[in-house]
DNA sequence: TAAATGTGTGTAAACGTTTACACATGGAAA
DNA sequence: TTTCCATGTGTAAACGTTTACACACATTTA
């Protein structure tokens, strides 16, 4: 058995109510009883059961963290964010991996209210948005994907321009043909295909249609190959995050496809790899970190304060013309 | 508020007592009771409040765990498999990034007990070891890093044999003078550095010296930039990990070092790039979702079970020889 | 027929906190 | 002197479960 709040009180000769106060620094105490208070504590190495707490307070230290896919460094990136803000703020975070799942996403979000966490950060897919009634949840915020209207705290980049960008760089990159690879499920694989049709004013006919998958690697390969079968004319094209972005280019390297000539590239994220290889790929990065913060600071703010007025941030996509993009001369 | 167990009680017109133990399943309950009451459940949509229970059961239906660090696509591999895992068992999980930092991992390690997590999964840095007494902690199980002695269910794979056979496909692919880029504070690394130690056997005026620091990427690219300094001798390079190779291969690039020939490199883990690049890079491939699913099922078994004898899983890692590795004859 | 067993249900205590309320003391203001 | 407020502490209820115990009734066993 683990000590409680009762065995500081008989060490420390005072009534558990005290100890508490001590321990929460409320109320008047007097010098020598926190005193004794602190010694007993020390001296037992009593630690308060946070789960006692919860049960207590209604709700939890704890956010919940609900991601698509935890593999997705664009993903783990940010988790690593919100903890840290977490953990400043005397949270930890449960995590969850909706895996592209509706599904599995409307149930991780009920065990959340069963665990009572204090809040949630969410990066839905599209179809979560009607099936549940967010209203009896805990404070929530949403990352990377939003739902078209609801009034909800989020933060997102914004896509559609930089979808816009990085076909544009493509466009004037020289190639003719561009086939777009976005993911399935998200509100965000929308907004990028409205940019990445957008770009295309003026020269429509370079544009060779749009292709979707749920964003895991495979897909990406599967989708590449098919585009290849498809659309022999296909002279490049733009993938809309890391993963597909990793399946696409080991297919279009399995058929010795030379870039940037061959074949232009541009993808979404900015893994490891799209420095290293030769050449090396243009790509929309996004500041994962910073939108995991800024998520997390959102949430803790909508938990101090539920009453406080909506807020949506927008950041800005980076993008880093490198030498897959441009035909010819290459710039790296 | 939300609905407790009364409430549904109050509805099915029976105790509170007779509810719980339809929800659990236990004891004697009369046909029509159980009917009643479930029937109440579910025009309610009661949910049980899992933190009430973990009060009562003196431990909550979460398990957790502790990475040195999430953005390490190894590790996120892992926390994926776990979370499988723990899922099916009904579980949820705590996820916490040591950072590779001690002090942070004991204090999470305190967290942990604070929240009555049913079991631990711990990846442990090298000191963490003395600085606590683990009798008093909730079950714990390791992965990918052990105690050296401690009497612990854990899963690893034989570091030393893949360590040996990795730097071996380096001596026999005929480089003379070959380093290593191990992380610092981990055991692993230590169990690595004997492997490719060893491997020099017959060949000791090959092994250029062992090169360490914590397994970041920037840390990998400092540490190469370092030993191209030091020892222009080094012609072929060993990394301990995905991370350290990212960083390192980083700075092999910007130096312009054409592999095989100028520089023979391999590493540990099998990042997306190791099969993009040109030549692609020979790697021991570690089966990081076996590992994470085999501990996480041995630490629900201790959980059921806590009286059960240890076992120690060992796994192998697999080497996977292509053209970074073989002066000369490129494999690929 | 009496005792034993099986079935179904309710009462109340317990888990470890926090906190409203009550009470006691001391000094300051009236 | 009385009243009032500030300070310090204790008692007990509450949070939502689970479960030991008690009880009632029905059926079986001796």
């Amino acid at each position: 058995m683990s000590l409680s709040i009762k065995d500081v009180a008989l060490r420390a000769g005072c009534s558990i109510a005290t100890v508490s106060r001590v321990l929460a620094g409320k109320g008047y105490i007097g010098g020598d009883t926190r005193q004794k208070v602190e010694e007993a504590v020390k001296a037992l190495g009593y630690r308060p059961n946070r789960v006692a707490r919860s049960l207590r307070a209604a709700k939890s230290r704890v956010i919940g963290l609900i991601l698509s896919d935890i593999c997705n460094p664009f993903f783990s990136e940010i988790s690593r964010a919100v903890e840290h803000v977490a953990i400043r703020h005397g949270y930890s975070v449960l995590i969850c991996n909706a895996d592209e799942d509706p599904a599995k996403e409307a149930h991780y979000l009920q065990l959340m209210e069963e665990e009572k966490v204090a809040g949630i950060l969410l990066s839905p897919t599209r179809s979560i948005a009607k099936a549940l009634d967010f209203s009896k949840f805990p404070p929530l915020a949403l990352f990377d994907r939003k739902f078209p209207k609801a009034q909800m705290d989020s933060v997102v980049i914004d896509n559609e321009d930089a979808a816009f960008r990085l076909t544009r760089t493509l466009i004037e990159g020289g190639y003719r043909n561009i086939a777009g690879v976005f993911g399935a499920k998200s509100y965000t694989a929308g907004v990028r295909i409205a940019g990445f049709k957008a770009a295309f004013e003026g020269v429509e006919d370079r544009m060779q249609g749009v292709h979707q998958a749920p964003a895991f690697e495979v897909e990406g390969r599967r989708l590449m190959q098919e585009i290849l079968e498809l659309r022999p004319a296909v002279d490049a094209v733009l993938c809309s995050s890391a993963l597909l972005a990793t399946g696409a280019y080991q297919a279009l390297r399995e058929r010795g496809l030379r870039m940037p000539d061959q074949m232009g590239f541009a993808c979404f994220d900015d893994p490891p790899w799209a420095g290293f290889v030769d050449p090396s790929v243009t790509v929309i990065r996004q500041p994962a970190s910073a939108i995991g913060e800024a998520a997390a600071e959102l949430l803790m703010k909508r938990i101090a304060d539920p009453t406080r007025v909506v807020s949506e941030i927008v950041l800005q996509g980076e993008l880093i013309e490198r030498g897959s993009s441009r035909r010819g001369g290459g710039v790296y």
